[in-house]
DNA sequence: AAATGATATGTAATCGATTACACACAGTTG
DNA sequence: CAACTGTGTGTAATCGATTACATATCATTT
């Protein structure tokens, strides 16, 4: 490997001088920057990042924490943040958490020790140690997903989008309408999108029916199970609309009611969120809502920039959504 | 931050001590080994991997380099190579060339003067600049989707897979197929898939028609527009397949019959190429060819860490593939 | 009792960059 | 012409770790 050192040797001159030239930064006369480039090329020199990063304190790398990799979201969100950073010359350094919480703190401090110049972290709860290993870090830090006490948060405005959609569902004419949800531990899709369908409900003083409510794990078959289940409980009186918190869970549950021979949406009409390719090109086409998710990977993006530049105090940002109608409904 | 220095003076011992309890290496007394450790875990001491990194030219960083972030290919093979090289923590350090073959090679250069441990690439073409730029490097690196001569290399079997599809097409009774494909810069997409495709028809002695040959840009939408003009351009006489070199594309092909009316398989049988999670959920389901993305970017990593033990021999594999029959055929 | 080997710790060089500071030389200014 | 300012370059400390080598102690072996 050529160093900083040995292209100073080739060119004559000290070190100090061929970094000059490299970074672009004091006086140097043309003469010897030419010449310093001209070896610099011949030699295929590359400066050593970890040499530069142990000096400067800055490593032009990002850290993103993902809850897991391979979905549409992480992956949307992912390219986002990517398209952003990667203008100003920043790399990504990826992290899987396969949904495990210990990780999620483990990896913080990992990315802390590798030097990032900050972290995203696509949060699915929320937890004091987390927040204490975020502040400790003292790093510049984006939640996206969850609003995190003291860290800039984006967040998707769940209660919002649920309500939107269960009053649109009723506004159709429904008034039994079955919900497949996901456990409470994820505060978002588990807490806020159920929260959103009981007050609509409410509300409009329609029935809640213990039985037409099931909670899945994400997984499109675990939708399939749900559907299955509420179909199963409710033969005599089956509700004629159900609204799924993920268009995964919405594609397994609408399989199964085409095994069932149960038209959609004429027997019943079925709603996601997520606005999954997946959503736009089942059929019938799913009615769902679309959180933007690579907006909301940019936005992130652009935020911890923002705060690499010079910090800033605690902010929350709501993003937007729009509901997408489409013929499952 | 606290370093090495603090943590040597705070237990009043050399800082080669605490490197050899950090490290497991080398004696070191039981008393002294606790009376370091506490401090350690008090202190929430860090050690810094730049620091580490530049003395012994070792990062624990993979460099992946993909074509496109947020494909279901990319995202599998990521989750893949995540799952195995986490598991020896290493982490990943992403770029997205954005289908660029300049950036292909400046990211190359950009991993390793970030001291990647090795690099894994998802290559789109084959080019000297890229082989000479992957030869100067002198990292571990694998390969993966085209066979690049003298890096260890995993390609999909896109002729054979192309060659079995259009067979089994013509076994079903079909000899008016058509296709739709991308442009040859693709060596394996482009050039491979086409061949195998005309090679089977041509064993069979079948018609080889130009106006049912398209090619598109891999999106949705120019699935849509090829299939349309095989339509217009053969409105007398239709063939009665369309074998489509990927899923999206594939997809997109079925939009536009279903909105002619042109009911699939009875009118027209559609295959494609991918095993998307939506082939399994359009309806009808899409007949495609699996290629296990994931198992791909394991074996990836798998090499890569091979190779980061001992260096090897350039050597070539060939990933399996599976046809999937669905209800479009 | 001397030699040997295992255990325990420290000294100091090193990795490859950046940067504060010093110095030299020009041209300009009052 | 003395003082100042703008250019151009070098010296050496520094970032935070690892590691070859040296040294010291103690128990064991011959």
């Amino acid at each position: 490997m050529t160093t900083i050192n040995d292209i100073a040797k080739l060119a004559n001159v000290s070190r100090t001088t061929v970094s000059r030239v490299l970074n672009n930064n004091g006086y140097v006369s043309d003469e010897v920057r030419k010449r310093i480039m001209k070896i610099v090329e011949e030699t295929g020199y590359i400066p050593s990042l970890s040499a530069k990063s142990l000096r400067t304190k800055k490593s032009g790398v990002i850290g993103v924490i993902l809850p897991k990799i391979s979905t549409e979201t992480a992956s949307r969100v992912v390219s986002g943040i990517n398209e952003v950073v990667a203008s100003e010359n920043f790399q990504i350094l990826l992290t899987d958490t396969e949904l495990n919480k210990e990780k999620e703190i483990e990896y913080i401090r990992l990315l802390q020790s590798r030097h990032v110049d900050g972290i995203i972290l696509l949060a699915t709860n929320i937890n004091d140690r987390l927040i204490s290993t975020i502040e400790d870090a003292a790093l510049p830090f984006i939640s996206l997903g969850q609003d995190l006490p003291g860290v800039t948060s984006i967040v998707y405005d769940d209660y919002h989008a649920s309500v939107d959609m269960t009053n649109m569902l009723i506004g159709q004419g429904h008034d039994k309408i079955a919900f497949i949800g996901v456990g409470e531990e994820d505060p978002s899709v588990g807490v806020e999108r159920k929260k959103g369908y009981f007050d609509s409900l409410e509300k409009h003083q329609l029935l809640i029916n213990d039985s037409w409510i099931q909670l899945g794990d994400f997984s499109i078959e675990s939708g399939y199970e749900c559907m299955k289940k509420i179909v199963k409980r409710n033969e005599d009186n089956l509700p004629t609309a159900v609204f799924v918190v993920t268009d995964r869970m919405a594609i397994g549950a609408m399989e199964y009611l085409r095994e069932q021979g149960i038209r959609i949406p004429q027997d019943m009409a079925v709603a996601g969120i997520g606005a999954s390719t997946l959503s736009q090109y089942v059929t019938p086409a799913l009615t769902t809502i679309d959180y933007f998710n690579k907006e909301a990977g940019k936005k992130a993006a652009q935020l911890l920039l923002q705060q690499l530049k010079q910090k800033k105090e605690k902010e929350k940002f709501i993003q937007t959504y729009r509901l997408i109608k489409r013929d499952s409904v």
